[in-house]
DNA sequence: AATGAATGAGAGTTCATTCAT
DNA sequence: GATGAATGAACTCTCATTCAT
C-alpha cells in the first residue's frame, strides 16, 4: 500500500521512530509540504540522509506517513469513533457533538498536529500532491459517507443536496471554526459551549 | 505600502504589464506560491530577470500583486459591490445573492483566477507567507466588516457570535461550495438556482 | 585470481545462483556497467545486500563474473570450439564459419546476453573498468591467437599485419555486423546466407 | 536545435569558453558520459554550478556540445571534406585515403579528442543517451551516404549489401584500427603507410 | 530604464560499501 | 553464513536574488 513507510521503519526503537516523526511533524506543520525541507528534518531528527531514504520512499512518502500517524493518533487516542447508529436525530447529533468535542480537545492539546492536518485539508483540492499523500483522504471517506447516509436515513440530514456538497460544506465550516478556535482558544471550561455552537452551525447547514 | 508593486510597473505599456501578470497568474494558479518558479514566469512573460526585480520586490511581492490584480478584476468587472444599505433582511440577502451570482459567474469564466484565489484563501492560515501576500486580505476586510455590521443592524445577521467567526464560517462555506461548483459546474441556466442554494446555506449559518 | 567470484558463490544452490546472475544480466545488459545499480540487482534477485558482498567483491567483480558466465554459456552451449586444425584454407574457413553460425544463433536467441557482451566489447578500450572486468578478455585471447597462428601457418591468414591489428579488425567487423544483425534479424532460414556473407567480409580483410 | 548549448555560452570570452570545454573534454574523454561528473567539470573549469546550468541545459547538452565542438574542430582544422566527385575508382579511393590521413593526423595529435569520439562512437548503439547526444550522428550521415552512393555509382563500392551494413562495417573497422593506432602509434614518417594499409583493408571489404 | 550574467545555497534522490549482529 | 541497518559522499538540477553594465 502506498504511503505506508517501509516496514524497516517500524523495526526501529520507538525512540528513534518518534524522533523522526517529531522532526517531520514540526517541519511539515510549520511550513507545509512544499516548503518543508528534508535536510532540516533529518538534521533535527539526527539521522543521515541515507537512513531517511532507507526508511521512507521520499518526501511524499514521509509526509503521507506523518499524516496517517497523526490521524490515527488523534482518532484512536481515546477509543474509536463508531458510525452513529442512533434512531432519532437528537441522539445522532449528540453522538457527533461528542466526537467533535473529543477531536477538538485532542487538536487543541496538540497544535502542531492541528496545523499539519489543517494544511493537509487545505491542500486537499490541489493536484500537486501525488497519490501517496492523498491516500489518507480515502481512509476517512467511508466513515464520513456512512455517517452521512445514516443521518439521512433517520431524518437528521437533508437529502436535497449532493452528498459531496454536504460533506464539503461541513468540512469547510469545520476548518473555519478550527482556525478560529486556534486563534481564540476557549478556556477548557467553555470548550463544550464552543463545540455546541459549532454543532449548531453544522446542523443549520445540514439539517433538512 | 507593501505588496503594491513598484510604481515603475504601472509605467509599462499595458501589453507588457498584461504579459507579466498573465504569466504569473498561470504559474501561481497551476502550482501555488511555494512551487511556482520566477524563472518560468519571466521566461513565459518574455522579460528579463533584471526587469522583474526592477518592477517587483521579489517573488512574494509579485504574488501579492497578482492576487490584488485578480481580486480587483473580479470585483470590478461589472461595477462595484457597494455595501448593501437595505433596510429589511430580505432585501439585504437579495443584494448579497446578486453579488454572489456575479462573483460566481466571473470565477467560472476564469478558472485560473479561481484557482489562484482558492490557493490564496487556503493558505490564509499558513504563516509562511510574509506580510506582502497577506496585505490583500486586509483590503477586503473593511467591506466585509461593514456589510456584516449592516446585516446585524437590520437584523439579518446574528449577533451572538464573534464577527471573525461569522466571517470565517461564511468564507469556509463559500470555499467548499466554490470547490464543489468547479467540479460540478452547473449549466449557466441553473447557476441561479445553485447560487440561491448557496445563499440559503449561508443564511442558515448566519441568520439569527 | 581477480573476477572469479568467491568460491562461496558456487556453494549456493543453483537456483539462487541463477537468480543472482539473471538479475545482474538484466541490469547490466539494459544499462551498461556504469549505469547499473547494485541495489536494483539485489532487489530483483531477492537476496540481501550482505549476501551480495559475501559472494562478490563488489560491483565490478559481479560484472566480471556475469561476463564470464555468459561467455562460457554461449561458448559451451553445444560443445567446445576447438582450435581448427585443418590443413587447407578452405577447410579452415569452413570450420570458422560453422563456429560463427553457432555463435550467432546463440546470441540471437538470447538478446540480453548479446546486449551485455556488446556493451562489454564496446567498453573494451575504456580504462574506467578495473582489472576485474578486463580479465575475461584475457581468457579468449589464447584461443584467438592460436586460431590466428594456425590460419597463418596454413596460408589462410595474411602475415603482413600485426596479429593484434588483425584481431582487432575482425572483432570490429564482427561487432558492426552483430549490431546490424540485431536491427535486421534475418529469418532463421537465411541466417546461413548472412553468416557466409559475414565470413566473406572477414576473409576479405584477413586473407593474404 | 538540440545540443547546441545556449546562445549565452557563445557570448563568453573565448578563454572561458575554452576553459569549460577543456574541462568537459578531459572528463568525458577520461570517464565516458555515464561516469563523468559535472561537479568535477565545473570545479576544474572554475565556474559555479549555477553558471554551468546557465550555459548548458544539463549534462547531456554539455556532452553533445563537446562532441560537436571536437567534431567540427577535427573536420575543419584544415578545410572541408567535400564528397568525392571522381569518375574512376582509383581516384575515389585516393581522395578518401587523403581524408583518412588528415583525420588520423588530427586525432593522433589530440588523444583526448580521439578518446572522446571513440567513446561516443562506441556508445552509438546504446539507447541510454538522449536525443541530444545522438544529434551529432545525424550530421555526419548525409555526407557518408552521399560518399557511399557516389562510390557505388562509379563502381568503387559494391552494391550487393545494404548501405547501413557497409557503413557499419567500415566504421567498425575504422574504430578497431583507430584503437590499434593509438596503442601502436606509427612514427609520423610511416603514418602514410599505415593509412594506406587501412584503406586497403576498407577497400577489401567494400569493393565489389 | 533595462539587461542578463553570475552565483551559492540548497533541493530531493541514489549510490556502493561497511559492519555489528 | 547471512543479514540488513546505516551511512556519507556524490549525484544532477533548480532556485531566488544580486549587481555591474
Amino acid at each position: 500500500m502506498v504511503g505506508m513507510a517501509r516496514p524497516r521503519f517500524h523495526r526501529l526503537d520507538e525512540t528513534q521512530q518518534q524522533a523522526i516523526l517529531d522532526a517531520a511533524l514540526t517541519e511539515f506543520a510549520a511550513r507545509g509540504f512544499a516548503d518543508a525541507s528534508l535536510n532540516r528534518i533529518i538534521e533535527s531528527a539526527g539521522i543521515s540522509k541515507g537512513s531517511m531514504y532507507y526508511y521512507f520512499d521520499g518526501k511524499e512518502d514521509l509526509y503521507a506517513h506523518v499524516i496517517r500517524d497523526r490521524l490515527e493518533a488523534v482518532i484512536e487516542r481515546d477509543g474509536p469513533f463508531p458510525v452513529p447508529e442512533e434512531r432519532d436525530p437528537e441522539g445522532f447529533w449528540t453522538v457527533l457533538a461528542g466526537y467533535y468535542l473529543r477531536l477538538m480537545r485532542a487538536l487543541m492539546g496538540d497544535p502542531q498536529t492541528a496545523a499539519l492536518l489543517r494544511g493537509w485539508l487545505a491542500g486537499a483540492g490541489t493536484p500537486s500532491l501525488g497519490a501517496a499523500a492523498r491516500e489518507a483522504e480515502q481512509r476517512m471517506l467511508p466513515w464520513l459517507m456512512q455517517t452521512l447516509s445514516t443521518g439521512q436515513r433517520i431524518g437528521a440530514v437533508r437529502t436535497d443536496l449532493a452528498p459531496e456538497l454536504i460533506l464539503g460544506a461541513v468540512m469547510g465550516l469545520g476548518q473555519a471554526i478550527d482556525v478560529w478556535l486556534i486563534s481564540n482558544p476557549p478556556a477548557d471550561a467553555v470548550l463544550e459551549d464552543a463545540v455546541s455552537t459549532v454543532m449548531d452551525l453544522i446542523r443549520r447547514v445540514v439539517a433538512p
